[in-house]
RNA sequence: GGAGAGAUGCUCGAGUGGCUGAAGAGGCACGCCUGGAAAGCGUGUAAACGACUAAAUCGUUUCGCGGGUUCGAAUCCCGCUUUCUCCGCCA
């Protein structure tokens, strides 16, 4: 969420910003500017009285010893009296603090400078674009059909053991998933990422951290019994290493990379557009993240994007990036791009990566601060992107490489798979 | 799952109702000393919120978390979380 400071200091340009992303936040702001100020004087009223009673308290102790029980009897009513004072103004500052929280985190990031304007998918704008579309004989098929043809998928069965969208993976299959997590988990690691296993279900307190709660409950799997989140990326749990936290300057930036499985509902999204590997309730993903100094957090995306280019490279896939308009950003990114492979069967554009800096943002949900040159606390940035998602490389590798003989690995991946062609 | 014992600052560790935001030791930082280092000596070493902004200063809160008792709680009581030991179960 936003800073207060940031809030009641730059308020103005703050709306500006908010408008980018299409969110009027005139009426909210002042609501919390108000909250603020009957948390402030609730506060300055209720640690004057804390302050008597202390003092009182100290006296009374001091009186008692000296035998004066008359004296001590008096300033116990005193104290009785303050405090029930107390227990208005206490009830008044957690009130207002509260309604505060409720409505802060209502509000979305402001987006960077230079994030587009516009409201859909088509306003964003392409970055650069890199690769070859492959061009496809007529009666080449989508990648669902690719993955029965050759019995590497097997929806139907998922649908069986569990539900639509848990795919079954089956033998090249299967090793063509484990062959990219360790492809994509060793190019991170040779990039200086650390590599974490994280946790696959979180608590509620990380799914506050992060800001999958309150809003976006619903996309979550949720165990009642434990009161436990299935992660929907590993970016929950990894980010979630740092809340509560103070690090050091020279610490910084901090890499970390961690394979996951992620759990999405994603509700109520039926039809062409999520058939086969396009949209799935578990899928395989690798994730960078990165914590940074807000000084250099912008170079780190740049880092990250180039880096994640590089991969595609390396797979061998038709690209492009996009840098998302106000309206297509997520709630909490101050900047996005997104990449996007060509699959050439299905002849659409898939959503593989999303790179995002954060800036403040969540790290002031997680509290996620270090300590700078001046032996100052401040709010780390923070930045995640996908390296890679699975399913939809998987999806145009598939349809982009199919061949009369069969489906051709790309060379980079060779000696993670172990075969060199599907067939 | 059952029984017992713990949880104190960066770390270890003292502390059973007021003089304890917290002894002592270690670590770390800075300074002195040194040709340089070690040793030694000295100083410093939490966060959040508030008091007009920053610095300084002051106030409040925080000894796992949440409640309670009390004029006053690290210290007493209750609930929760978590760690360790033993038993049970188990990949």
């Amino acid at each position: 969420m936003l800073t207060l400071k940031a809030i009641t200091e730059n308020t103005e340009e703050i709306l500006r910003k908010l408008a980018v992303k299409h969110f009027d936040g005139k009426e909210i702001i002042g609501k919390i500017i108000d909250l603020n100020v009957q948390r402030r004087t609730s506060q300055s009223a209720l640690d004057a009285n804390l302050a008597t009673i202390n003092t009182l308290s100290k006296s009374i102790g001091q009186l008692i010893k000296e035998g004066k029980k008359e004296e001590a009897e008096a300033l116990r009513t005193q104290v009785a009296e303050t405090k029930e004072n107390n227990k208005y103004l206490e009830a008044s500052m957690k009130g207002a603090e509260e309604e505060m929280q409720n409505l802060l985190v209502l509000i979305p990031n402001t987006p960077h400078e230079s994030v587009p304007l516009g409201r859909h998918a088509e306003d964003n704008v392409t970055e650069r674009t890199g690769g070859i579309i492959p061009a496809l004989s007529e009666d080449a098929l989508p990648h669902w059909d690719l993955a029965k043809k050759y019995d590497l998928i097997d929806f139907e069965l998922g649908v069986k053991i569990t539900g639509a969208g848990f795919p079954v993976y089956k033998g090249k299959g299967a090793r063509l998933q484990r062959a990219l997590i360790n492809f994509f988990l060793d190019c991170a690691r040779e990039q200086g990422y650390l590599e974490i296993e994280p946790p696959y279900m979180v608590n509620a307190a990380s799914g506050y951290g992060t800001g999958q709660l309150p809003d976006k409950e619903g996309q979550m799997y949720h165990d009642a019994g434990d009161d436990y989140y299935l992660i929907p990326t590993a970016e929950v749990p990894v980010t979630n290493i740092y809340r509560d936290v103070i690090l050091e300057e020279k610490e910084l930036p901090i890499k970390n990379t961690a394979y996951s499985a992620c759990f999405r509902r994603e509700a109520g999204s039926y039809g062409k557009d999520v058939r086969g590997l396009n949209r799935l309730h578990q899928f395989n993903k690798v994730e960078i993240v990165r914590i940074d100094t807000p000084e250099h957090s912008y170079e780190s995306l740049e880092e990250m994007v180039n880096y994640v280019q590089s991969l595609v490279d390396k797979l061998e896939l038709p690209w492009r990036i996009l840098r998302l308009c106000g309206g297509d950003m997520s709630f909490t990114s101050a900047l996005t791009f997104d990449f996007e492979v060509f699959s050439a069967a299905q002849k659409r554009w898939l959503e593989v990566s999303s790179v995002s800096n954060f800036e403040s943002y969540q790290a002031n949900r997680l509290k996620c601060r270090y300590r700078d040159v001046n032996k100052k606390t401040q709010l780390c940035h923070t930045l995640n992107g996908s390296a890679l998602a699975l399913p939809r490389i998987v999806a145009a590798l598939l349809e982009n490489n199919q061949t009369a003989e069969g489906i051709r690995i790309p060379k980079a991946l060779i000696p993670y798979t172990g075969f060199d062609i599907i067939d």
